[in-house]
DNA sequence: GGAGAATGTTGATTCAGGTCAAGGTGGCGG
DNA sequence: CCGCCACCTTGACCTGAATCAACATTCTCC
């Protein structure tokens, strides 16, 4: 069981063991990095990626997003599936070559308990997006991703949580398989029903988390956080 | 890499190496599994079974549908989701309890890996439906369904693949996010169309696979299949 | 600061899919 | 054989989201 630290500390830790050395990369919005291996580990520090496939018609779909303090698992390997890791925001991601240390798998299975352990916060992440997009609408939908989004990345303040939205419009769409103008119609319901205050558009406020969250039927997938929820893993997961 | 074998040769193996018995479990169409831990291993011998999660209100998404001689991976553990493991057509099901040979990470690791093997295909399949759920209309989702169904479990015949649907038309809606009825009209369509000739209300007939698939922008998951498509896991994917 | 581009908002209209309702079909037990 | 029940199909109608279009706002770059 780990407690939460900030990703910084603890990649670097991790990479300090092997006497490898971490790097750290910056991405303009729009930049797309290319799969990342096995061999390496990759951390968001700041801004926002996300994993997404694109049909041959264009048309796209966000499979996950990565706020700071996530480990990158595009473990969607596409096989025919066009999936890129693209930078939504202006990013800073820490990267680590595993390559010294050999085998990911190691001795005493760190490291390799701690990849699965993302790899299931990932599959967790995964399953509620799913049940979103197929069973939810699109007022249930945006209640729940500006709820996601707050616990992630917003900032307590005395008039609530304050939250950046670093993405536009389309991308909040693409994630949520709906289009950028009823996201935008939708912003306007949740704003009239005092759900949330918009200072921007880019910049939100919650007074009432759990009025917001309580507008969807489904928990958000906060699991996919570091450190998060770690106790419900053990139930149904691996390894010794 | 792994050849293609049949699930009960496979498990069986695995089972006697370690000494422990596998045992056989039947279950009626409706039935509830508790949710596997990682003691037990499971596959499906035959039958249809299905990872759902229900919502406060009722309504259902299924997530993925197992098949024969798919092993069961509901690492969606919950958290406060109500996710089940459920049979949606009297299946058999291969059971090997692990927990004589104690952690799973073995010596040698081939089972750890076999597992990890497993676990991708399921994130590789969760995505496709993602998409499916996010982006496609009700045509492409039933087309697709269609031919994922063929190729996983029909059987090829001088007219064709011939294909038996141990799901009602509710099932396959709450695994595409549709309504029976709209299963049903769409079936109707697909009827019409020549994509594929109903036989009864579950059984029908695919004179050419590739045109159903090709209404469809996406492929279909079959990297899900025992021991499918190895090699574009060993791509972006780990153990070493 | 100003021109142009990108992004966001809102309205009018269309359309795919949901809802409700009325049969139709097939299996099964008495 | 009959009646019940679960399931499937089809129709009529409604609704939520997509589309198309106009305009507002913000950002960028000169």
């Amino acid at each position: 069981m780990v407690a939460r630290r900030s990703c910084e500390t603890r990649v670097c830790g991790i990479a300090t063991d092997d006497g490898t050395r971490p790097r750290q990369r910056s991405l303009q919005r729009g930049e797309l990095l290319e799969l990342p291996s096995c061999r390496r580990l990759l951390t968001v520090l700041d801004g926002l990626m996300a994993l997404s496939t694109w049909l041959p018609d264009g048309r796209r779909q966000i499979l996950c997003l990565y706020t700071p303090g996530d480990l990158l698992c595009p473990m969607v390997s596409a096989g025919e599936m066009d999936v890129r890791v693209e930078a939504l925001a202006p990013s800073r991601l820490c990267e680590i070559d595993l390559g010294a240390s050999g085998s990911m798998v190691g001795e005493d299975g760190a490291l390799a308990a701690e990849l699965f352990r993302t790899l299931h916060s990932q599959m967790v992440g995964v399953s509620v997006h799913l049940v979103t997009l197929g069973r939810l609408d699109g007022m249930e939908r945006v209640c729940l991703f500006l709820a996601d989004m707050a616990r992630r990345t917003g900032r307590r303040t005395p008039g609530g949580w304050r939250v950046h939205l670093p993405l536009n419009r389309e991308d909040i769409a693409d994630y949520l398989g709906l289009n950028a103008e009823t996201v935008s119609r939708i912003f306007s319901r949740v704003k009239k029903g005092g759900l949330a205050t918009f200072l921007s558009p880019t910049e939100y406020l919650v007074q009432d988390l759990e009025a917001l969250q309580g507008r969807a039927p489904v928990v958000p997938p906060e699991a996919l956080r570091w450190g998060g929820r770690a106790d419900s893993l053990e139930a149904s997961s691996c390894p010794a």
